[in-house]
DNA sequence: TCAGACGGTCAACGCGGTTGTCGGTTGCCT
DNA sequence: AGGCAACCGACAACCGCGTTGACCGTCTGA
């Protein structure tokens, strides 16, 4: 019916979608909790435990990953690894296990979200519908990188 | 295959439709036009032509309100209409010929969007896709406004 | 008639991110 | 060995966008 544009419909769905999971965890225990430190904390687990190293994943300049690694550190989602051993001048993170729990929780809140949209619309529609938006997100130039330039 | 959770997912679609609409205004004579930009023109084209009664449609202060519109002033999508008339206090404003311009411009280049990811992903699929997006957003609480507090 | 609500504007600030700079390490190349 | 470019992490200043707070002028209704 509304006849909707494209985008505008997809910021509406991305926005209650991130509306419902900031509420979610803000109510188990993380409030302040950003998309950006849940990128930071999968890029950490994905070996790339330096500023340097998470930055680019994120898009943003190192200092700027200094800054949101350093409110992780002060949230303790992550810490600091011992620095006995290697390069002196690389200070490691390592995820702590309230850092994996807030992912968990995370994945945990998106996949009942996407149930009751299912129960909403049918599972085999919302089965097509991400199939789709997989497709579409394959297809684009979009890598890893989450965050863009607009 | 992929597995991304539902908002990821839902982000990257966003950000690559958002990425394209911005490149083609852009390179189209319309550099640094923003989201927030067309949706005060579509609240003033919609009778809600002073600050503060476009900053409640856009969910920001009518002080944030005043900069957005004062952007859109210097940049001639907007002008101030005459105030012969009526209350002394309101600065009416009015949508300029560049101003429709842009926004049948962003309408155009989303349906073209559309066009391409049906392309991509077969007419009917996402034909099913909209609609399930535009029954999700519907029975959501996000109504008129743009813009969310997370 | 006048107190209070309302429209618009100015100033200061906060947040998230940027650029620029710097000191300390490291690895490589002679 | 020695020297130097490349790199890590930190500090400071700044910018864009939006906020709060204050203010002036205008309108309106009891």
């Amino acid at each position: 019916m509304s006849d909707l544009p494209l985008v505008r419909l997809l910021s509406l769905a991305v926005t209650e979608g991130l509306t419902k999971l900031h509420d979610e965890l803000t109510s188990r225990g993380h409030p302040g909790f950003r998309p950006a430190h849940g990128y930071a904390l999968l890029a950490i687990l994905d070996g790339h435990d330096t500023a340097s190293a998470v930055a680019p994943r994120l898009g943003i300049t190192k200092q700027g990953a200094a800054k949101l690694l350093q409110w992780l550190l002060d949230e303790r989602y992550v810490a600091h690894l011992d620095r006995s051993t290697g390069d002196a001048r690389r200070r490691p993170l390592a995820v702590t296990p309230r850092g994996r729990e807030v992912v968990r929780l995370s994945a945990e809140v998106q996949a009942q979200l996407e149930e009751q949209w299912a129960a909403l619309v049918g599972p085999r529609r919302m089965g097509t519908s991400r199939k789709v938006l997989e497709e579409v997100v394959a297809a684009s130039s979009v890598d890893g990188v989450t965050r863009p330039g607009w």
